[in-house]
DNA sequence: CCTCGGCACTAAACCGCTTCAGTTGCATCC
DNA sequence: GGATGCAACTGAAGCGGTTTAGTGCCGAGG
């Protein structure tokens, strides 16, 4: 007995038929409760689980969704994203046994993935991340009749339903901390302005900018990577006696960074130049200064960008879904403007 | 059209049979070069892709591997290991089109889960990560004929292939070099002692204080985090005119939370006190000094686990493979005991 | 008493591919 | 010139489920 049972070993053990064990174990009616628990319990004895190949081809769904992760290599440990993001998937997942396939490529042949993808019925559906600006993705997805959701904001999307988080109030909040605190030149470190969330956390600042009355400092590129972050930091801290007294990086990597230069230089954070990051990585609460952070819940991001193309899959289309915006964690590496 | 094409269009378009177009798409003798190439030239066409559920079932082979995670949904992205292990993984795979699933669980149902997997034939087989002592799942992925290699020493493999990657010179090399800056007192800040990989370093670092001629200083836990990281440092730098002059992180989150404590304390570093890390996190660079730590090529980690596993489907068993040690990156944390 | 409807269940087709056992046509060999 | 062999292909069974179209039985209704 090598061979792993089939639905004909569970039906011949409980007595009936191959479809009254499918019927059963699919909660259908047009089975006797008696019925459904022997089969039921027969399945038990013989530890059978349907065989998901077999369902997905008989039931043409897969039960699976995609994401593609398309980084270079070497930038794929940087992102506390992911990791959090995947759970908040997979949480919604394991209620149906359904899996999440990870596909990680380079950006070239990202298309030829997607492609593949969609003809392969390996997966019902894939989750957009990291959109850049004019991604050729949603016409693709939606080119290849392949349902699919936008993790991020709506534009760019392509009709496609988008589930975003507004990251604008952390931005907000910190800008006019800041600005309380009596910063008046407030630089921002950015990230690679191809992707439309960099571009966005960028706007993020100008607009806080414009609102606390403040002329949008110096913009650097970070490329959400420590060393942008680090050189963007260097180049700053040479502007003279102009130069900002605070930071907003894009992200935790680069802010470290950033916070790490300022240092080394001698400068003092918070009392020579503040600092400000986003993620809110496990370690912020724990730099030295620690550092002053947004929180996007990653997790629940995740998990609602499941359920939503789950229901794409089911329905053809779902409502765009807007999460509670990232809210500002203030740390002691924000402090009054130096006099 | 809206059905997407399945080997029969292929095969008509081509003027063949349904086998014929299997035999040349997987490169089996039998068919002409001409015809071969009439066959490809019309699924090009179509943009057919032979349906992986349905290869599946008729292989029996399900073209993907398995990877669990069952961590606390916390803690999920405070790893810099998982993503580029999970991309060494992938370019393994990539190469056969096959996929990577993904589960993410808690530790409480992850035998539940194992289960599953072995009998839902959604993989082929499964890579066990983050081995504990006494760890079940070795015996139980045998005892469901669910092939597994472990990514981990061979110890608790329990007979199965493990791809390991020494992460004793690295220790070695850190204490050494401590030692020879003066250092007498060295202490070790730990990860959870279930992990065998945390034991693992603990004893790495015990062996290699032997061989310095060093009494092993004390042993904290860390837990890995950085919230552990920050309370033992607190605690070793309590212990009066005796502490140590030097500490040695199981992986550099804590070593990075250690480092702000010292600072926070009023500490140089490495003026007073040395770290090192381990893990070479993207960060480690470009902290503030620069934090020593070690560097396990993970990706690499993940390509050759990816190949072992597929050996030990294709062909029954695999030897284990040991992989390049993990190398120290000496960094300005690290500096002469203070007088 | 006969028919009818509905419940519980079965038989068989089907999902899309692989594979094994043939079948055909053609060159080869004695 | 008939047996032999081989390359090139075809037909059909099978993988393990789901689903549709029945079938048999029983109680109710006229």
């Amino acid at each position: 007995m090598d061979r792993r049972p089939t639905i004909a070993d569970v039906a011949k053990l409980a007595g009936v038929s191959r479809s009254a064990v499918s019927f059963a174990l699919n909660g259908r009616p047009g089975i006797s409760e008696d019925t459904r628990e022997r089969i039921l319990a027969a399945a038990r004895e013989l530890g059978w689980q349907p065989s998901r190949p077999a369902q997905a081809l008989s039931r043409g769904r897969a039960g699976a969704l995609g994401l593609v992760l398309s980084r270079e290599p070497g930038a794929i440990g940087a992102d506390a994203f992911f990791p959090a993001f995947i759970a908040g998937v997979e949480s919604v997942l394991a209620e149906r046994g359904d899996a999440l396939v990870l596909q990680v490529t380079g950006p070239g042949d990202e298309e030829a993935v997607y492609r593949r993808l969609a003809s392969d019925r390996r997966v019902d559906g894939v989750l957009l991340t990291d959109l850049r600006v004019d991604d050729p993705r949603p016409a693709l997805t939606t080119e290849l009749g392949l349902p699919a959701v936008v993790v991020g904001d709506a534009d760019g999307a392509h009709g496609l339903c988008a589930v975003s988080l507004d990251d604008r109030p952390a931005f907000a909040a910190a800008v006019h901390r800041l600005a309380d605190l009596g910063h008046r030149r407030i630089a921002h470190v950015a990230g690679p302005q191809e992707f439309r969330h960099a571009r966005r956390r960028r706007q993020s600042w100008e607009q806080a900018m414009r609102e606390a009355g403040l002329p949008p400092g110096p913009v650097l590129p970070g490329g959400f990577t420590a060393a942008g972050g680090a050189s963007a930091t260097r180049e700053l801290l040479g502007l003279g006696p102009d130069r900002p007294t605070a930071v907003v990086y894009a992200n935790d990597l680069s802010a470290t960074a950033g916070l790490a230069v300022a240092q080394q230089r001698g400068l003092a954070v918070p009392g020579d130049l503040s600092v400000v990051g986003y993620d809110d990585t496990p370690l912020a609460a724990y730099t030295h200064p620690p550092l002053a952070s947004a929180r996007a819940d990653a997790q629940g991001w995740g998990a609602a960008a499941a359920r939503a193309l789950d229901e794409v899959i089911d329905r053809g289309r779902a409502d765009d879904v807007e999460l509670a915006p990232a809210e500002l964690r203030p740390r002691a590496s924000i402090g009054p403007a130096p006099a």
